[in-house]
DNA sequence: CGCTGGTGTTCGGGAAGTCGAACGATCTGG
DNA sequence: CCAGATCGTTCGACTTCCCGAACACCAGCG
């Protein structure tokens, strides 16, 4: 989780305070110096460090300015990297009219979620999307793939490369011979991205 | 700046004012509703929306909870996507003893950078890197690569993924033939990767 | 017409965040 | 051994955030 929303157990506050204390180590600033740069009172930065204290949004802020650091380091604790192998061969595949999915990786940056995929586009039909949340990439490593998103055609070749905002409707083709991709699906953390996706998103804004 | 670091300017308020209202109206939710599910007072709430108040942090995770929402969501303002294409053909490779890189595109999600490859890895010889920052995914699409990170000795098939904290020494080389692939540099931004890396660093790291 | 159930707003006070100042604890140099 | 300068903590005050309640507004309905 963590990247996924945001902090889930009810110590946001200790969260924080391990953060900060962590940073401020790192950055071998004394508390009261990093009281100074952040214009935040002493007793207020010693309290957080402690675990006592629910900051306003603007003192986390004021931190995340004077530490610079994104306020993400702060709230979320993140995980250290490791090393993985996904085999493909063990992947279930999504399976859709033309192409076939396999789900490698999900990775959670900070509030945003990148999945990668290892994409297969079959020559027979056509696949389809009305929309949904988020950015599709797609790489393209042999074939020749047609990808058409609001209107655009475009043909791709192998190394090439598109990118394009997915709540518009978009459709994948194989032109010549089956094509292999990687896709990468990149949405906000939080939201889902439904690859059927029937949002209706009423009006919006002010 | 903002997917920078945080919010910058003093608006930091309004910011979390409009996004509010925003993903409260994309969510089809009434103030009230909002309130009831999020434990957080209409009064609260309505201050929030209207740009005067200073929310807890335990107030924004109320919030965030409520509507699946990552706190980054609702703190920073972000933008749009459109619709890019990359041509293999028109991209400078960077040419290494053993692969071919083309960088298609820069991502920038919040603080973090991820750095989309095209790689291709010739059956000559070997590529080697003591090491950098960042971490590396490798999807392979055509034909079958050998990864050694650190001491362990892994082969992928097309289909395969492997990802490695890339501080430790590692190496690719193509088995039976030409391999193409498609490679992820993730790294914080701020910091640089530089994949050539003689940089001995010493210790350091965790 | 008034009643009911919904919306989002404004108001009072109890609770809590923030700050400056004073505190004891270290560490330094005279 | 004691001034001086730091360190991080604790205390009282000022400010303000948060909540429940009361408010005005609108729509549907008998």
């Amino acid at each position: 989780m963590v990247g996924g929303h945001s902090g889930q157990d009810g110590s946001v506050r200790d969260v924080l305070a391990t953060n900060l204390r962590r940073a401020r180590a790192e950055r071998g600033l004394s508390l009261s110096e990093l009281a100074r740069r952040s214009t935040i009172g002493k007793a207020t930065l010693s309290q957080l460090e402690a675990g006592t204290g629910n900051p306003t949004i603007e003192t986390v802020f004021s931190l995340s300015r004077a530490l610079e650091l994104p306020i993400s380091d702060l709230l979320d604790h993140r995980r250290p990297a490791g090393l993985t192998v996904v085999r493909a061969a063990e992947v279930e595949p999504l399976s859709g009219a033309a192409v076939d999915l396999r789900l490698l990786r999900r990775l959670e940056v900070d509030s945003a979620v990148v999945e990668v995929y290892d994409q297969r586009v079959r020559p027979e039909g056509r696949q389809t999307s009305l929309g949904h949340v988020g950015v599709e990439h797609t790489i393209v490593q042999a074939g020749r793939l047609g990808v058409e998103v609001g209107g655009e055609r475009v043909e791709l070749d192998a190394g090439d490369y598109i990118a394009f905002d997915a709540v518009a409707p978009h459709s994948y083709t194989a032109l010549d011979g089956p094509v292999r991709s990687v896709l990468l699906l990149q949405y906000r953390g939080g939201q889902q991205p439904d690859l059927v996706a029937p949002h209706p998103t009423p009006d919006e804004q002010s």
